[in-house]
DNA sequence: GTCTATATTATGATAGAC
DNA sequence: GTCTATCATAATATAGAC
């Protein structure tokens, strides 16, 4: 691997352990086994390589929850596939952290790309659940965009749940929790 | 207000926007006014100054969210009020955003607090899920301990919506699309 | 492209005067 | 109790040799 995608990838690592503030240049150049100029040298600092970071990291997750909604299968189904995909549970979001880390709020450069991510993953869930809506396959009066939010916010807070109880059962209490609440029922 | 609670007050601001890893003592000497010597006088450093104001924070999340839940109604309209009830939205939960701070996680006296208040805040909601299963108002076949997960996971990843989006109506739209999944119906 | 100074400021704290 | 040194290390670079 090249250097400038050693400190990328090391850099990615770094943000999704320990944030933004939490991670060093000095940090990140070991991680990568890159000297300081040769870091300087492939990016501008810190910031420069943490937004390629994030680009990528965005990107990654992009393609991977899209790989869930594309699936076969009823709107319920693919909704229950994504909530219950394999996910490294402890360590959290590598995007939805970043929105607790005051300096990448703080930057419309670094902030921009996660803002377009959670929003991508609302429209897409809401097309998802409309499709279902179609279908007839929810009872409850249910309007897609919240139930998109709803969704992503179950899994956003469920890795919140999951870091406090230092165990991913926390999460899967609450993925369960809603698909219980999702789930068509024949009265 | 005296100096050990003023550093107290500026510590608890400081950690609830920039987390624990964001904050130096050097900060937290100036949102006080009190001098270096004043802050190591009366804590031990940032961990202990830190272990006071996460533990002041955790019981006055417990002491507002029991306001919600001690309240007259059905367990519906008390789960509602719990998840309707005004917040500081942007801000995000000064409990839930110090799960993403590497160092808290790292230390076992910090996390105590945290891991304590996110379980007490689930218990006690599964205590009044159970309630409205007893009394018949969900339709769902519901687990107390999976609703009540799934209701902390709302709140607290609907705060990385709205911080993600720079607005608080992904909070809301995410509690709407809940709160009409978990509504009493009469089919 | 990489490496080794060098520089500036911040971090997190200790020591001792007042 | 508070204040002012003082300190060692880390953070975040820049400069220039190789």
């Amino acid at each position: 691997m090249s250097t400038p995608e050693r400190l990328i990838e090391a850099t990615r690592e770094l943000l999704w352990e320990r944030g933004y503030v939490g991670t060093s240049p000095k940090a990140i150049q070991q991680q990568a086994g890159a000297g300081q100029g040769s870091m300087y040298h492939h990016f501008a600092g810190k910031p420069d390589l943490a937004l390629a970071a994030i680009r990528r990291t965005a990107e990654e997750l992009r393609a991977s929850a899209e790989a869930s909604f594309g699936g076969e299968g009823t709107a319920y189904e693919r909704l229950r596939g994504y909530l219950l995909r394999e996910r490294d549970v402890l360590r959290g979001c590598p995007v939805g952290r970043l929105t607790m880390d005051p300096d990448v709020i703080a930057s419309e450069e670094l902030r921009a790309p996660v803002t377009e991510t959670i929003d991508w993953l609302r429209g897409r869930l809401a097309e998802i659940v409309q499709e279902g809506l179609d279908a007839g396959e929810f009872s409850a009066p249910v309007v897609p965009e919240e139930i998109a939010a709803t969704v992503v916010a179950t899994v956003q807070g469920g890795y919140v749940l999951a870091r406090a109880a230092g165990s991913p059962a926390a999460f899967d209490a609450g993925v369960r929790g809603l698909l219980a609440l999702l789930a068509p029922r024949n009265p």
